[in-house]
DNA sequence: CATGAATGAGACTTCATTCAT
DNA sequence: AATGAATGAAGTCTCATTCAT
């Protein structure tokens, strides 16, 4: 297992706040770099590009995705339940990072299919969380249409910087549940 | 009535096409004068700032857009058919434009709330899209889950770089409308 | 007589205030033509370049400054009362204008040989304002030196933000006048 | 203590040259990095602003006059000579220049308030002036009397292109001096 | 493993001025 | 005499990255 160092570890915090709230783009190597209190070169031998930065960062943020997203739905007993936090996850969320809405969507928007190594990281992702899905419900359409209204109040709050379009998708998923086929 | 000059119009036409397959913070204003053949201080008589010719690209954008939903559910008698063409022209938009997802969803994951100008018009389009949903679908909850699933679409087939999510979601609407509540 | 147009006169005012207030090069034309809600080509059609603007107004200028000069000496009977209401004037000119110093030793700063046109006009004023002192002091050493003095008052009320080097002036120059050679 | 870099030093003689012939406003930052040689970023790691350059340029301009002015009283045994030493320093200095007159005078006249950084600078260069001749003379009114004059001196000079303000000025000097008072 | 000065291309924007109408 | 769209050079400043130490 590869020993994090102190350094690494500051500049991924960093990266992640920052790429969070302002975007892959709109962040500069430079902010992290003085945010981190790391010296160039230093960063520049942890990372080799902003592009290796970025695809390390989505990794990692997957990682803690998913843990949360574990954590939230192994104490509840029913698929209802699961759904329910799952949703009401994403409502607190949004509340706290004032509907920023998902950091891989985000960046997938922004460099589009210019770099194929952060596109593959968040093909990855959502893949993963489209697994997931499928690992709650045994219906594998029921799965795919919740995955979609889940990823889809992601985006809309968003876009409506309010909460209700997580709050609907969150009903929906749970009239899905209870259809019989 | 303004006659709409031919640099203005030029320039308009770059930048749909550049800000849309490149996104915005990757497009610089040199490229679009470049590849507009206007000069830059021609540029800016006609807008006075990148955020402005932004706001007036989605716009225009939201009106093209409209112009085509509107053209191709015109035609369909039943709520199945518009929703089948909505869904389709969906697809065939995604395979001509190599995935590249939804230029008002693409924009706003990378603005995020930096740019209030360029997040209201993003709101403002989608809100329209909103009702233009509740305008073909009585029932509204049934309008806003089609809507969502929609929007789905748009990003979804970005990140899987596939055509899968608009089936799905296409799917999914004609379900939903069958349901009788 | 050469009739001044409306046009003309207007630009001439926003003139006045902006090279005063800003500066000559912080100034742009397009300002003043904004802000005197005149054409683009109007403007260039009274005056051919920045500079032939510039050595208009500093003409101008001039005039308005001697007009006020005469106008608050030409009623004080002796040469101190005279001298007083010059200073006097200064200071509360500079109260008026938040100690903006000299129209004209503001521009020749800015300027310095590379408009010779400008400096002439600058030059042209000093020498006026010479004479004016000579004219009121019959001792011409005398006459330099309060000229000076009051030179000097201009640029340190601005240096100092402050009124005390032109009423320090101003004693300077009321104990000149009593020496008696 | 720290090592001041070639490619300061380089960048802070350019800009002295430029910004006392040329003036701030009329000396861009590209015409101190060609000049200097060196790289746009190189320039800009250094001095963060425009603004910052002009205040550093400032501080070590001050320090180099008062270098000067120290150097050529100290030899002197009375303050007529002094006085003469300082005056005539003013006729050569301007000889050498073309007349270009005070540098901080004229950043002054340029900026107005407009750049409190740059104003404050001057205020203290000037201010360390006033007392430079406070120490020369013990009567505090002929200090400012004097000091005044020197002023106007240099100002003068530049308006006339002539060396007369100056000499005149030494004249005036030596007189208030004299002044049983 | 760590440092920070240095890089050149490019970012967005404004300049004074001209031209066809 | 008046208009405003159009110009190209120049403005200040930031980018991701490399280098010698």
């Amino acid at each position: 297992m590869k020993t994090e160092s102190k350094v690494r570890r500051r500049i991924l915090e960093t990266t992640g706040q920052l790429f969070y709230r302002q975007g892959y783009q709109s962040t500069g190597i430079n902010q992290i770099i003085a945010e981190s209190g790391v010296a160039k070169a230093s960063f520049y031998s942890h990372f080799p590009t902003k592009e290796d930065l970025c695809a390390t960062y989505l990794k990692l943020e997957s990682d803690a995705w998913f843990t949360i997203l574990k954590r939230i739905t192994l104490d509840e007993k029913n698929i209802d339940n699961k759904l329910d936090a799952l949703f009401n996850h994403l409502i607190e969320f949004h509340a706290e990072h004032r509907f920023r809405g998902c950091a891989f969507l985000n960046i997938r928007a922004e460099v589009g299919s210019s770099s194929p190594k952060i596109a593959q990281e968040i093909l990855t992702h959502k893949t993963r969380l489209l697994n997931f899905f499928h690992s709650l419900i045994p219906n594998e359409k029921k799965a795919k249409h919740i995955y979609v209204l889940y990823e889809a109040a992601l985006m809309e709050c968003q876009v409506f910087s309010a909460n209700w379009p997580a709050e609907e998708a969150r009903e929906f998923a749970l009239e899905i549940i209870k259809l019989d086929h």
